[in-house]
DNA sequence: CTTGACACAGAACAGACGTTCGAGTATTAT
DNA sequence: ATAATACTCGAACGTCTGTTCTGTGTCAAG
């Protein structure tokens, strides 16, 4: 009854087809044909797989090349489905500085990487295994005052979106009462969080539990080009 | 007279045609056929480019799959040959420490990859753009010594071989005379050379140009992952 | 019930593709 | 010179591969 029709969705099927593409790509370095793609997700006719490929490609899960063979590769698309290649597409989501709020994010949410300008590829070696990509966003550190986080001006900071984090874990936090965004190692304690400075010879935060503290998200990586050199 | 054959080495019909692989594959996402290498490559018959293909993958500069369109795959290897992939494989060379001097390199050798263990991958996309690889290694920070640097326990730096540096780089350099390597950034003055750290609050170190001071690399970028929580 | 959109199967076709073979030319070693 | 080796070509073969077409069954809407 009503139109509970899952068209226009994507199915089962077409995951299984994205999956599999990425597994063989990945594998043996080229995309597989249509009739090893039949095989493995048990589609017995060719022109079945090529009737998935064209709706994939409506979607934009994948470009084909007309009448080459294995001639298909993923998009970026993909991510969001599935992991897919060697490197992953974070997205610089914006500026952090200290006296900015950190931009805001629609929990879930995967940030297609339509602008390549505004995108940083990490090669999915660096991250934690088990890390999928969702949820991984990159800001751009805006001036020194993150410098006792030993982070610089310039910086890329690759964070993952998160709300509560594990002791030791380094946090990107929101302090509305100071008006202030920053880098710090997270630690519970008795009554308060203690915000400890990776630099170890600087002093440590205290917030009160009763005040208020904005996790916005644990920092997974830090990058720092060296290109441009220091003017001074 | 004599053996001057270069038979046995790549000539450059190999590399034109490792070349021409590697654009095809990164800008198309699978191989090239037999076919269109040869046209690009000039070989107006297709054995011929089989020919070289079974050739590159007997010296290891590729894979083949038999009786498979596009069935090829570049190895690691042709890194020393050709730029390839969207992700450059790095060596970590070794550890980096204030008072342990710096490995020693041969300069111009290219540091094949064989042990993935002691590698980074950097994607290219984060290079600057005419970075080839070639000279590229990296080195793992050991102790704090780095700190005013900016640079932390375990952070991975990424270099270039170099034993000059321009004003304003930041380059690797070891001072026999104080018995510690240092990562600074470089300016030559008057009649000594000015070391600053990267952290503005601290104070720059002087080098009497009369003294010893050897550049071993610059610093291309920095990495620092979070995977592993701080233990306080 | 009819219609139409949708998911799937099977077959057939034409062109793409890897492979092999026979033969020719150039270069080097003996 | 002669033989061996390296390199190149062209063609033919058989299979792989993408495309297309016809047909079947399902399911919801009118």
């Amino acid at each position: 009854m009503m139109m509970v029709r899952k068209s226009k969705g994507i199915t089962d099927k077409h995951i299984k087809v994205l999956e599999f593409v990425n597994d063989y790509q990945t594998r043996y370095g080229r995309p597989p044909s249509i009739r090893e793609i039949g095989e493995k997700v048990k589609i017995s006719s060719t022109s079945v797989v090529n009737y998935y490929l064209s709706q994939l490609e409506k979607m934009g899960y994948l470009e084909r090349d007309n009448r080459v063979s294995r001639g298909m590769r993923l998009t970026d698309k993909v991510n969001q489905v599935v992991q897919a290649g060697n490197t992953l597409s974070v997205p610089i989501l914006g500026p952090i500085a200290a006296g900015s709020p950190l931009p805001e994010l629609e929990p879930g949410a995967s940030y297609s990487t339509d602008n390549e300008a505004d995108a940083v590829a990490i090669a999915r070696s660096l991250l934690p295994s088990k890390e999928k990509g969702d949820g991984l966003y990159a800001l751009r550190v805006q001036g020194d005052s993150m410098i006792d986080a030993m982070i610089n001006d310039g910086d890329i900071v690759v964070m993952k979106q998160a709300t509560e984090a594990r002791n030791g874990e380094m946090v990107a936090v929101w302090l509305p009462n100071n008006n202030e965004a920053t880098l710090k190692y997270f630690f519970k304690e008795k009554d308060r969080y203690r915000l400890q400075p990776a630099n170890p010879t600087m002093k440590p935060i205290f917030i009160k539990k009763t005040e208020p503290l904005e996790i916005k998200g644990k920092v997974v990586m830090v990058i720092r080009r060296m290109e441009k050199s220091l003017v001074v």
